[in-house]
DNA sequence: CGAGTGATTGACTGGTGTCAAACCCTGTGG
DNA sequence: CCACAGGGTTTGACACCAGTCAATCACTCG
């Protein structure tokens, strides 16, 4: 099995239980790869694409382009994610898809994958299942924006980004490779740049973590958790990675 | 068609397209009305229901709880709406449901619905497309909590439900009933309750709405809209209404 | 070595949170 | 009928956190 059909599949596995024909049913899909250099936009708002994303390397953001040039990020995507895979049903973009730093996808038709779903709907119920814990993440950053104070607010950021890069292998749980630029932080937690130092150097001296040059280093997870009251179980892994 | 039904029908077909064998698959679901006070628990966090919650009058909403008892409030649903229809393929609720003013809600066998998805996929999508327009929802409270100021973003929460409200033929769009209590008002926008009041008494000098005594009255759409940024693309229906 | 990009720090200000008091409305009971 | 209690709302005073803006620093690359 090539590695993309291959980042899917373990993706899926880790909420969902596949049977070898679902596997299988995956591995016919056909797709086109496409590298990205830093802040590429891979859809815009208001497009109608027929083609779903999934990231094969590198991480990959969404984001709401705001009156003004402003832009909020959604969200951020690793390795197996499927940014896009409302636009299998929604007609219009709501929001846009780029790349962070470099980054590799495949694009696969949205034809293929409804016919799949028609014939095999355990891979629909799994897709399903990934779009159902991007919103259980879209909820927790509803919370982590609304509730939480600056630091807490950075240090959960940050504990679900490792957490989830753990789960699917591209992180060993203590660094992470992530080339964010400050202002982007800014920009998804609801914060000015300014703040977005502070409360950097704040987990920095209080030995949580270590973020400088795109390289996020963790110091202390326990002391990350509770500083950013991190509990994972919204992300819904049949097997919890341990960091 | 009984009005459970028939709330689900005219819900789905809000985005989605039915055809008749689709809407008798609906029409075949079992339920059980159950009657609600204020502020009732519906589902717990860490719940692992076997039904599927439909509102049926009234208002429910989702919400987080944190550690030391506060609530973030993530979403709020009217007739039609299946609050927590991720509990159909994600075992622990990772937040809570509960009534907001009196409700009605009609409990639907996650069984009975995970066999019609495979008989009708079509019926499958539909349901799929509500979660997606649900994370759409979603996406939008993170940038409405993190990007805009207290007035704008009271402005944008109002607007988005009477829009819905209208949408699903329970509000003209000038008034709905709404009986949300001003601390949860604040648990939900992320704000000091002093802010919520003073965001709300902006709104009334500007003559874009009033909102007292549980009463949501829209003085001038236009400016409403205007002051909250409100486009309601995200909201993917069908046959947007107009206000 | 200089230019350029991004990170960091500092001074200052204003908005927002906290807290407490006052207010309003409703329902109840003397 | 009025007094009172209670829940919810509104207002005010005040402190301080976080935003804005500008200057400085660090690093990379030509």
């Amino acid at each position: 099995m090539d590695h993309v059909h291959q980042a899917l599949v373990s993706k899926l596995k880790e909420h969902s239980r596949l049977t070898s024909d679902d596997v299988a049913m995956i591995k016919s899909f056909s797709y086109s790869v496409r590298h990205l250099a830093h802040d590429e936009d891979i859809i815009r708002q208001g497009d109608d694409p027929n083609l779903a994303v999934l990231v094969v390397a590198g991480t990959v953001a969404r984001y709401h382009l705001l009156t003004g040039g402003k832009r909020q990020f959604l969200s951020f995507h690793l390795k197996g994610d499927l940014p896009d895979a409302q636009g299998l049903f929604l007609e219009k973009m709501d929001h846009a898809v780029c790349s962070v730093g470099n980054a590799t996808i495949a694009s696969i038709p949205h034809k293929q994958l409804i016919k799949a779903f028609e014939q095999r709907p355990n891979v629909g119920f799994a897709i399903w299942r990934e779009t159902l814990i991007d919103a259980a993440i879209f909820r927790e950053a509803i919370t982590n924006n609304s509730a939480r104070p600056p630091t807490a607010r950075m240090a959960h950021f940050f504990c679900e980004l490792i957490y989830r890069a753990k789960a699917t292998g591209i992180s060993d749980g203590q660094t992470l490779d992530f080339s964010v630029l400050l202002p982007q932080l800014a920009d998804t937690l609801g914060m000015a740049l300014a703040t977005v130092n502070r409360s950097l150097s704040d987990l920095r001296e209080a030995e949580g973590l270590d973020f400088r040059l795109a390289k996020l280093t963790i110091i202390n997870w326990e002391r990350l958790t509770k500083i950013g009251q991190f509990d994972p179980s919204y992300l819904h892994l049949r097997k919890p990675p341990m960091i």
